[in-house]
RNA sequence: GCCCCCAUCGUCUAGAGGCCUAGGACACCAGCCUUUCAAGCUGGAAACAGCGAUUCGAAUUCGCUUGGGGGCACCA
């Protein structure tokens, strides 16, 4: 088994786009197969600069490895498509010999042209194969012209190309709707319909598992292969991830990138396990899954026809839990680039590793994903908290008895060991003594030290600030109600 | 306009004629827990697009309709 992913270095790759390396990947890993990862770099107008990489860093994130391709090479190599122009060219130039390809003089403009009075007509666009029977005469008067031609393959007239999909089924395409497809272009590079189908058999691809959209021009391939006496191989078409308009997803879908993610906080394995489940199912429970489980369960039958929507909302839950299945340290590990890079600068640096492992335990179930984590942190490492003085009076306590408390609170601190049990020993009957409920109390000490009316719970809280950064937030607190009368 | 594909809760899905008064998950709502927020637990609301046909019996088969998507470039 060989399969392939084939992306254009057109852009930064998105979410649907590595869902098909995915399960490309998990293919080949179930079936001991090789994963070959190729180039197809054909359209040196749109080629991106910086794409290359941030699909290579998309699929290293993510740990999806190949076993040929970029910088591992491969016995079919090389794995650029710019690099094996004299392929496709010498493939062409026997096509033509053969009489199943033709060389086509017609200029962008009277294409253009042609749509647009078909499009008028309401007619389906498509070349109107002009140039398919030239005399040697006409074609030297054109050539004389200095025209550089295109090739164009000479589709059947009539007939039918069937083919079987391993996920839709049986595919029936007329022959009459297709239209004499450019093979080469003028500046010597071969579209995508051919150097894929020169590729996908020289390098012995087994089976094509891409998106849905391919699905329509799957029978060009077909009748490539015949015409060059290839046998095809498996042809799988995935059904699309949509975005939330259910269109196709594309950049005005906000943050589709892969490497997005990566920057927001999203673990490779929880957003490897989310993918999966896109298009793929286990069962009617199974979930939660890890790499090795997903590699030993996937299989084509299993893959959905709908297109799916990718959700935010249950990519968050997953990182969620993946997040809090890591043990301290690796949250640690995994947590210290996101709070070097997302804390105030005002917070010196480089950021203590102690003091990141004991708050990492109190808010690793609050959050979603890393770059939040540095949010709920901040305040554990801010020199002077910034926080409405109204919310020290959130609960209705008047300030009065809100000075009262904090007053007495701080005296009692002074003395008291600063370890959360102790914390509580001290705190709660104090605010029984105060006359207070202890919501109002612990809340007025939650604002005063944490500048916040939700964190996590008081006593660790305040136990991890440590007494002098606790007696410092109290007396600013206390200076803040003052300020108010 | 033409061709192709698809159609179960808001979303991701299970379901391959009776196991379905349609199951799970996210999100949502309520309750419990509780010093807040989370997490956790319990419960709830929520779907077979419509119409025909086949059958003793249809979410599951067939047809039509409707709806959605994709394709129709010297882009992939």
């Amino acid at each position: 088994m060989r399969v392939r992913f084939a992306p254009s270095p057109t852009g930064i790759p998105h979410v649907g786009n590595i869902r098909t390396a995915l399960f490309n990947w998990l293919f080949a890993r179930h079936h001991g197969g090789s994963f070959i990862l190729r180039i197809e770099d054909t359209d040196v107008a749109r080629k991106v600069k910086g794409a290359l990489e941030a699909i290579l860093d998309s699929l290293r994130w993510l740990g999806l490895d190949w076993d040929e391709g970029p910088e591992v090479g491969g016995e079919y190599a090389p794995y650029f498509q710019s690099q094996r122009l004299e392929i496709y060219q010498g493939v062409v130039r026997r096509l033509v010999e053969q009489g199943d390809a033709y060389l086509c003089y017609c200029s962008p403009e009277r294409l253009e042209e042609m749509r647009r009075e078909q499009m008028r007509r309401k007619q389906p666009p498509g070349y109107d194969r002009r140039c398919r029977e030239l005399s040697e005469r006409e074609k030297a008067e054109l050539e004389a012209k200095g025209i550089t031609p295109v090739v164009r393959f000479k589709t059947p007239l009539s007939g039918a190309v069937k083919f079987n999909d391993l996920i839709r089924g049986d595919v029936v395409f007329d022959c009459a709707t297709i239209d004499d497809f450019v093979l080469l272009k003028s500046d010597g590079y071969p579209t995508y319909h051919l150097a894929n189908v020169v590729d996908d058999h020289r390098m012995k691809i087994s089976h094509v598992l891409r998106a849905d959209e391919w699905l329509s021009s799957t029978p060009r391939h077909i009748l490539l292969y015949d015409a060059l006496g290839y046998e095809p191989p498996e042809f799988a078409h995935l059904p699309m991830i949509l975005g939330n308009d259910r269109a196709k997803l594309s950049k005005r879908h906000g943050a589709t990138s892969v490497m997005d993610y990566q920057k927001q906080g999203y673990l490779p394995q929880a957003m490897v396990n989310f993918l999966a489940l896109l298009g793929w199912s286990l069962d009617d429970r199974t979930e939660l899954m890890s790499r090795e489980e997903l590699i030993k369960n996937f299989s084509i039958e299993r893959i959905g026809k709908t297109g799916a929507i990718f959700s935010q909302e249950k990519l968050g839950w997953m990182n969620g839990v993946y997040l809090r299945q890591l043990s301290i340290e690796e949250l640690v590990e995994h947590a210290m680039p996101f709070l070097e890079r997302g804390l105030p600068k005002s917070v010196k640096r480089p950021i203590s590793g102690d003091y990141v492992c004991q708050i990492m335990p109190l808010i690793q179930e609050r959050m979603r994903t890393l770059a939040e984590g540095a949010e709920l942190a901040s305040f554990f490492f801010v020199e002077r908290l910034d926080y409405e003085p109204a919310l020290l009076l959130e609960r209705g306590l008047t300030r009065e008895r809100a000075l009262k408390a904090l007053e007495t609170a701080k005296e009692r601190l002074e003395s008291c060991p600063f370890e959360a049990s102790s914390l509580e020993g001290v705190l709660r009957p104090l605010a029984a003594e105060l006359g207070l409920k202890t919501g109002e109390f612990f809340g007025l000490l939650r604002v005063a030290t944490t500048g916040h009316t939700a964190a996590p719970p008081l006593f660790e809280t305040m136990a991890v600030l440590g007494r002098e950064r606790c007696l410092k937030r109290i007396e600013a607190a206390l200076e803040r109600l003052m300020d108010r009368a």
